[in-house]
DNA sequence: GCGGATGTTGCCGGAGATGCAATCTTGCAA
DNA sequence: TTGCAAGATTGCATCTCCGGCAACATCCGC
């Protein structure tokens, strides 16, 4: 399981999507190549290509990880804990560690605004993390994400808070801490999204 | 807004996206190439280009259409009506006449399942469709997605709802009409997601 | 230790995307 | 009607990106 040979690719891999970030956030997409990150990584260009499809998805290979460490800290909960109450425990905190810098973030919403390709690959980390927490979800209730319906439509609720909540503390208007942002998402979702205000 | 220089354009389009779509169902993602669409269309693989950013972005230009058309339709509900009343009233007819044959949308999945670029397409327009679900939502209830986290919470779920329903019904172990599995979809959610069962 | 499996790398070819410019069509006004 | 500006269509040339193949090095299991 953790053997030399994986350790080692995954050292690669994580060395490689850290230089990918650092470069972006400093230089800009566009000094994003596999050439230059893996320069940075002090490894061979064709080595990037085989451990990613494009740099789009090495940039965000770090989020991909804490992305399916999520489903994993939603198994964890104890077995007879609800669900709703499984991810309000644990989404606030695990979303908040995950981008930990508001300006880092700030930096990659702004990227990805004006680049469908970036666009593109983190609709794909968004859509596989649903993916995963749905399994998750469906495992803690007994019911497979292939026949009933309920695991995919918390995942995607689950989804819908993270990534609305980011969003808004991302633009900056507002000081309200990550995890207060998410915990009051899912209050709303889980009371059915009421229209009424309620501050 | 309807000069014939906009219906030729639309026409171009409207006739290479029919063209990859058929050319999808009846050989397969491979077959769907800028040159072979273009010449179904009896146009330039060059003009393929001009309007297409890739064969995905084709094949599913009318999805993307459509889900355009969903936003206008929540607006032109009656005034007054809440906005999860509007959502249950469009989404359901909507959505069925969208997919209307269960085969050529269960071929669609099974090629978004084995092809990362499909995917990424397909989640391309889901957003997009979000984005203009939130617009939509924000007019109907005076506020802006830009401040109001409100807006993008019921489009993410509208949305959850639709792709969850579809998803489910394009499997095919199931006989429910989707316009009723959307139905069951937008009241679990607005119900809160409770985890009981009711049949 | 040895053979098989797997990560790393270089080389190279095909496929896809884009800028440029020429040409034709359409919209609009004189 | 006629002429001009704007925009759509197309060809060409180029460029980048991605992936297969094969060689080599390293690691795992027996």
């Amino acid at each position: 399981m953790t053997g030399l040979r994986e350790r080692k690719k995954a050292a690669s891999r994580a060395a490689m999507s850290q230089a990918a970030w650092r470069m972006l956030l400093e230089h800009g997409l566009d000094a994003v190549t596999p050439e230059s990150v893996a320069a940075a990584a002090d490894m061979a260009p064709r080595t990037f290509r085989y451990h990613f499809r494009n740099r789009e998805e090495a940039i965000l290979d770090g989020l991909a990880q804490q992305h399916m460490a999520l489903a994993a800290r939603i198994r964890e909960r104890p077995a007879g804990e609800p669900v709703w109450d499984s991810l309000r425990h644990v989404l606030p905190a695990a979303v908040t560690e995950m981008f930990g810098d508001r300006a880092e973030f700030a930096k990659l919403v702004a990227v990805i605004a004006d680049s469908p390709a970036m666009l593109a690959a983190n609709l794909l980390v968004l859509e596989q993390g649903r993916q995963l927490m749905a399994g998750a979800i469906g495992e803690r209730i007994g019911r497979t994400p292939q026949t009933d319906v309920y695991p995919g439509l918390l995942a995607g609720v689950a989804g819908t808070a993270i990534s609305i909540a980011v969003t808004h503390w991302a633009r900056g208007d507002d000081d309200t801490p990550l995890g207060d942002l998410i915990r009051d998402c899912l209050d709303r979702l889980r009371a059915g999204l009421p229209l009424e205000t309620s501050p």
